[in-house]
DNA sequence: GTCTATGCAAATAATTTGCATCATA
DNA sequence: TATGATGCAAATTATTTGCATAGAC
């Protein structure tokens, strides 16, 4: 399960770059963190961190998580029920849809919306430093 | 501290609509539900409910909260830090600027977003339930 | 060698629940 | 009087922190 010796390379690389330590801990969940499709949870990553590295507690994961964070390099959410979910920052932002059957997040990006939002807060005389904008659907089903 | 008969009344009538039990806690805290224009937390609203009515615990205001939540009287919000924060259901839907510094929750509505969401959701394959437009915000100061 | 990261277990914070008792319908 | 509500304290869940030790630079 530890990760083939060029794989490596490039996760501690990502660390370096973001200016925090390397540790075994770390390139692990730093990989678990790039390949993760699904905007998996803390107790999700420490699963996943564990079969490549399993000297890895929780309490890192959440540790490192925050410095990733700190740095720009990857950013939570708080959906509706359970805890936060992380994924590494996009290129290009995106707010999220959440269907609420399967709990699958799907991701949508707007710039109708981005504009909206910039204009509701200034005519209030804000500026927008971040936003949250989540649907939470249901799929529909052509058959009633 | 305790309420004037008269408003009493008023509350009670809330109430028995909502099709629950009254009790004096429940009516102290739906008439701290109605002042509240600042969305209080769970903590804030214990601390208002027990100064109409003394013998009102935490753990009664999260289940009277609940309920009247269950019944469409309330709804609640979770916003960035802290814990759920509630207010009556509107008349009128509207989302939230939260202002970062001083921690105020201003409300705005917008038809242009409600219609702009459910497309978004729809071009997918998705019908809205409902959803989250949380705008974190800081005033813009004309003196740089 | 120094300074930071780690694991573990205990501490927090927000909320929920079990249970005996009490109040409403 | 029967059912549902209450207070209190303990339980839960997600997350954070103190501390002694191990590991990175």
């Amino acid at each position: 399960m530890a990760l083939p010796p060029d794989q490596a390379a490039h996760f501690t690389g990502l660390l370096r770059k973001a200016g925090i330590r390397i540790t075994r801990q770390r390139v692990a969940l730093m990989a678990v963190l790039t390949s993760a499709t699904d905007h998996p949870d803390a107790i999700d990553l420490h699963k996943r961190t564990k079969a490549h590295e399993p000297s890895t507690s929780l309490a890192t994961v959440y540790r490192t998580l925050a410095a990733l964070e700190a740095k720009g390099v990857i950013q939570h959410h708080n959906f509706e029920g359970g805890g936060a979910r992380f994924e590494l920052v996009p290129k290009i932002h995106h707010d999220h849809i959440v269907d609420l059957d399967s709990g699958k997040v799907i991701e949508f990006k707007s710039d109708k919306i981005e504009r909206l939002q910039a204009e509701i807060a200034a005519q209030l005389g804000y500026e927008v430093l971040h936003h949250r904008f989540e649907l939470y659907c249901r799929k529909i089903s052509d058959k009633g």
